[in-house]
DNA sequence: CATATATAATAAGCGTGCTTATCATTCAAT
DNA sequence: ATTGAATGATAAGCACGCTTATTATATATG
């Protein structure tokens, strides 16, 4: 703790702010052609995943609020991405499923992604990779929900491939 | 490239993204009290190393778009963290000054931020630490500005501390 | 000098997150 | 069975990023 004066820790926010934002700039600017956001995108991959998905369901997976993911929804739908549907087993649940043409265009923007991720990674190692993606893991893990300390709500938010 | 199945790496969006999103929802939960939003307390880091400096080199440094500082600067403001002048030598520019409420809070918040820190840290070594700086000053490198073929322009964009 | 271009700030309007509030439906408890 | 709490979806309104367009001022070029 003594001197340590700059490991670069203390500008960790903005790192990872920038870098957020950055690879979104990125993306979007691959994708726009196609008409898809990545907001739009990580819901998709969740929904893709699992057809017929309730609202409720994705707000939890996407860690986002319930409205957040119904104007999304909304949006998307527009789009021609989605489609809602009434759950007759219990009329409160709207579940989402995707068009043709987010099931055509899916691998199309998977490996969009993955490009992405080459770019932002060049002159990286695979040990150095290895343990940014560990980083991630651990900081998503020590900041989840639990708020303050952790109150054992382990959750342990298994994360969307894409 | 053989097999590797899952490294993460395919993951690498959805991290960024979720950790970005948690470490600004912990400094917020902290700050809140004091009124300030973490994109403010970015904008204030730069106006407190540079008191008197444009609006247009605000932008620049934070690498948003004049629009959006505008706006930011409009509710600083109004929450009475700093104000506008008018250049004398230019009369198009505005310069940004902080106020003693903000000087006074600058500490304070300083270390709140650090707090979240080390929060989001626990658990990964001193090693891993320097790793995860190193890989995002090296994708930030990696998708600043030029964006497709880096085109020479090599801004190294000095980050800030905090 | 006059005009053309560039720059600083702002306006209008959109996407995506948030908080807080409302409505309909379901489930639980008496 | 009816009341009451919990749950799913949405509405209203805000923060902060964006693109595109407008206004005022500076600067450069004829």
């Amino acid at each position: 703790m003594a001197l340590m004066v700059s490991d670069g820790i203390e500008r960790l926010g903005f790192l990872i702010h920038d870098v957020q934002r950055l690879m979104r700039r990125r993306f979007e600017a691959r994708a726009s052609g196609l008409g898809l956001s990545s907001a739009q995108w990580r819901l998709l991959v969740r929904v893709a995943k699992e057809e017929g998905i309730a609202q409720a369901r994705l707000a939890e997976l996407l860690e986002i609020e319930p409205i957040s993911v119904s104007r999304l929804i909304d949006r998307m739908e527009g789009g021609g991405w989605i489609e809602r549907r009434g759950d007759p087993s219990d009329r409160r649940v709207r579940t989402v499923h995707p068009t043709d043409k987010a099931r055509k265009a899916y691998a199309t923007v998977k490996s969009l992604a993955g490009e992405v991720y080459e770019q932002a990674l060049t002159g990286l190692s695979g040990e150095q990779r290895r343990t940014l993606v560990v980083c991630l893991d651990k900081i998503t893990e020590n900041l989840a929900d639990g708020e303050q300390s952790s109150c054992g709500t382990h959750k342990k938010t298994e994360s969307a491939a894409a």
